[in-house]
RNA sequence: GGAGAGGUAGCGAAGUCCGGCCGUAACGCGCUCGACUCGAAAUCGAGUUAGGGGUUAAUAGCCUCUACGUGGGUUCGAAUCCCACCCUCUCCGCCA
């Protein structure tokens, strides 16, 4: 959400900003009915004035012992002109908090402008593609050797885009959420949280996959329940609602959890694979930054995400998003993508932004800077470190054989149990 | 699922039965500033909710409205009365 005053003070800023993400909402048209609310605040607000005076003038005759049944003619008018104007502006409050509430965040300045992903640029590689003499296969070809990734019993137990893992694959998830983990926690200083994969509305609202992303989302038929897209839905919404104490941020947390999305409009999109299923595991980062620092710390945090692969000796880029492909609450947002032989092709695998207090304004996170009297929201930033299915499909396809084989990264193998080749002996689940 | 208790500021908590100077909200803690001190602790004194509207160069001041879990209702007037819902805690039942 953006500030109103920001866009009552200067609208061109959000004028340029909805341009730059080509976005058809029109600002204009906004502030005509944001000028209406005010008026209808103004005129309702003297009326209760008038009521709030009248009320105390009857209890202090009431106190006093009197009768002030005389006044009460007249200010039931008043009550139910009160009551008009109120539901009157009522409507108008509620639909400027609507528009507020759909609006995307500013683009940072240093993001560049562009229309869709073929305008992001890339700001830097690391490593290089691995040579290979043999033509490299799919990840899922692969598998059809190696067994562990069973598709068809997925698709049996609960449709497409399911996958079940068996033996070396299920290893494989466990190793990797652990290696990931253990890397975030006592080398990047993140604490690692458990939260439930399962939250509100309000929570999704806060960090911006509701009103607009319902479709994406998986509702529960009980209560007001969702399932989680990502670990950055409860982990940036922890201390929504508290004040935070300036000398304790940043907060760094990270968590991995399970993460459902419907992936509804991507029909056909990927069908093959693990690269988009309705379940995956993820490790996240979330940072609850200070506002002077916030880029610095996405700096940073693409770093951590970056040192994951490295350490896994997978090729990568990483690009910078331009204004038309980043997302709804998203200031900045580098993506890494990871290098896939087999699709020959580069993949994304992780997306590090910085939200600026576009979360922290719906999540109403503050904290209070030295000396200043008013709280200020934080900058909020989340980051992937790393979803463990694309990154099992960047070994698969990466470390494979002439053979068929598979080699295990060396940083992984003490995950492993000391398991160096993946070898078609070893198949399960075909 | 059944019974009960509760949801008030940064935290704890009073007020609710009997509606009206009790929401810039008692009292306590915390925090900020000051006094005392070589300095600190202790003590003493003062201050300390947020959001919206108006005015303004101002996120300063002033005027004003709103908020006592959420949403309705009764009333001239609701933290207080009525209805519905949500959440937390305790006990019972069920259960990994």
């Amino acid at each position: 959400m953006l500030d109103l005053k920001l866009i009552q003070r200067d609208p061109q800023v959000v004028i340029d900003a909805l341009n730059k993400r080509h976005s058809k909402i029109d600002v204009n048209e906004f502030l005509e009915l944001d000028a209406r609310r005010r008026a209808l605040l103004n005129e309702v607000e003297v009326l209760k004035s008038q009521r709030n005076k009248a009320s105390e003038e009857v209890a202090k005759i009431k106190r006093a012992g009197g009768d002030a049944s005389d006044r009460f003619k007249e200010l039931g008018e008043l009550a139910g002109r009160i009551k008009e104007l109120d539901a009157a502006a009522e409507e108008v409050v509620a639909q400027v908090g609507e528009w507020l509430i759909s609006v995307p965040n500013v683009p940072h300045e240093s993001v560049p402008v562009g229309a869709d992903e073929n305008e992001n640029v890339e700001l830097h590689k690391w490593g290089t593609k691995p040579e290979l003499d043999f033509a490299p296969k799919e990840h899922w070809e692969l598998a059809e050797a190696l067994g562990g990734l069973d598709f068809e019993r997925g698709a049996k137990l609960a449709g497409s885009r399911f996958t079940v893992l068996w033996g070396w694959a299920a290893r494989l998830e466990r190793a990797l959420v652990n290696f990931f983990l253990d890397i975030q926690t006592r080398e990047h200083g993140y604490t690692e949280m458990f939260p439930p994969a399962i939250v509100n509305s309000t929570t999704m609202t806060g960090t911006g996959q509701l009103p607009k992303f319902e479709d994406d989302l998986f509702k529960l038929n009980y209560k007001d329940f969702y399932l989680i897209p990502t670990a950055e839905v409860p982990l940036t919404n922890l201390l929504s609602g508290e004040q935070l104490v300036e000398a304790d941020l940043p907060y760094a947390f990270t968590a991995q959890t399970q993460c459902f999305r419907s992936e509804a409009g991507s029909y056909g999109k990927d069908t093959k694979g693990l690269i988009r299923q309705h379940q995956f595991t993820k490790v996240e980062m979330v940072r609850l930054a200070h506002p002077d620092s916030s880029f610095e710390q996405l700096e940073l945090m693409r770093q951590h995400a970056e040192n994951m692969l490295q350490r896994l000796g997978l090729h990568y880029r990483v690009v910078t998003l331009c204004t038309g492909d980043m997302g709804f609450s998203s200031a900045k947002t580098y993506d890494i993508e990871v290098w896939l032989p087999g699709q020959d092709t580069y993949r994304e695998i992780s997306s590090c932004s910085n939200c600026t207090d576009f979360q922290a304004r719906r999540a109403n996170l503050r904290f209070k800077r030295e000396g200043a009297k008013k709280p200020e929201f934080v900058h909020t930033l989340n980051g992937s470190g790393l979803p463990t299915g694309r990154t099992m499909v960047a070994i698969l396809e990466n470390y494979q054989q002439a053979d068929g084989s598979i080699v295990i990264p060396e940083a992984l193998r003490p995950y492993m149990g000391g398991v160096e080749v993946i070898t078609p002996d070893m198949a399960q689940g075909k």
